[in-house]
DNA sequence: TTTTTATTAGTATATTATTGCATTTTTAAC
DNA sequence: GTTAAAAATGCAATAATATACTAATAAAAA
């Protein structure tokens, strides 16, 4: 579970709001054990009895992930929350294709990539996804 | 414009016809000058005066993917022709959200990620994605 | 307070992608 | 070349993902 302390002061630091919303949303993304899908966690969200409508959904994951604690995982459009700073090396999370889970399990200094980087002006946050099999499933 | 001979020989290599829409589809999305999402390139072919239908696109994308050439950006659900081989590094994409332009601009040894691989065992053609602003776009 | 700004709801709709089955085309066997 | 089998494509419905716009509400600042 994700450390709410850590996560409102995020908020503080951007200037922005820790609204009920946001909180309980990153909440239940957090208690999530693999990455999930916007309409999978509203799903997840609605047994708990929140009613929240999907584009409040996705525009709280934006929110979350521009403030770089969600990260969005574009090859199965899941989103996954990631308690760890970007601080010079990129994130690797290997995507599984035969369980589907997502695993943030390594970084890549900065360094590694750069020489390749010539003008290109990185996003901050930025992922690196990788498919294939787990040890699991391979 | 792609080279028509390779491509056949691709699909011998695999044991696979290269069909009028096979054909048709990857030559219309090498003549696209940035990558194209499957709607959109179905347009460009109906301008051409083929019609087909949206499911013989994204079949043969994929058909096209499995063979290597083409790479799909998920970062923005666009397909583009790649003419190299991925042997021994990844192909590394520059995707610009100023322009939405897409530069398969360098190659990552598959070394320099290898150390972090642990046991898991990555799909052929694996691509890295990156995001961000471009020279002109920045 | 009151006002302003930021956030969320509601709804419609756009975009992206898949499925199942019928038809056609291609390949392989004869 | 004809025919049978396999592969590819068409068709149409629909699923899954995502956004846009406006109204309502909540939070913050004055």
């Amino acid at each position: 579970m994700i450390d709410i302390d850590k996560v409102i002061s995020k908020c503080v630091q951007f200037g922005k709001s820790a609204t009920q919303q946001r909180m309980a949303i990153i909440k239940a993304l957090s208690g999530s054990e693999n990455s999930i899908s916007a309409y999978d966690l509203l799903a997840q969200l609605q047994k708990q009895g929140y009613m929240f409508n999907i584009s409040t959904i996705y525009r709280v994951l934006d929110f979350w992930i521009e403030l770089g604690l969600v990260h969005k995982i574009e090859s199965n459009n899941t989103y996954l929350v990631c308690n760890d700073s970007h601080h010079n090396h990129f994130h690797v999370l290997f995507h599984c294709l035969g369980c589907e889970k997502v695993e943030e399990s390594c970084k890549l200094s900065k360094q590694t990539l750069l020489p390749n980087m010539q003008s290109f002006k990185l996003k901050e946050n930025q992922v690196i996804e990788l498919q294939g099999l787990c040890a699991n499933c391979s």
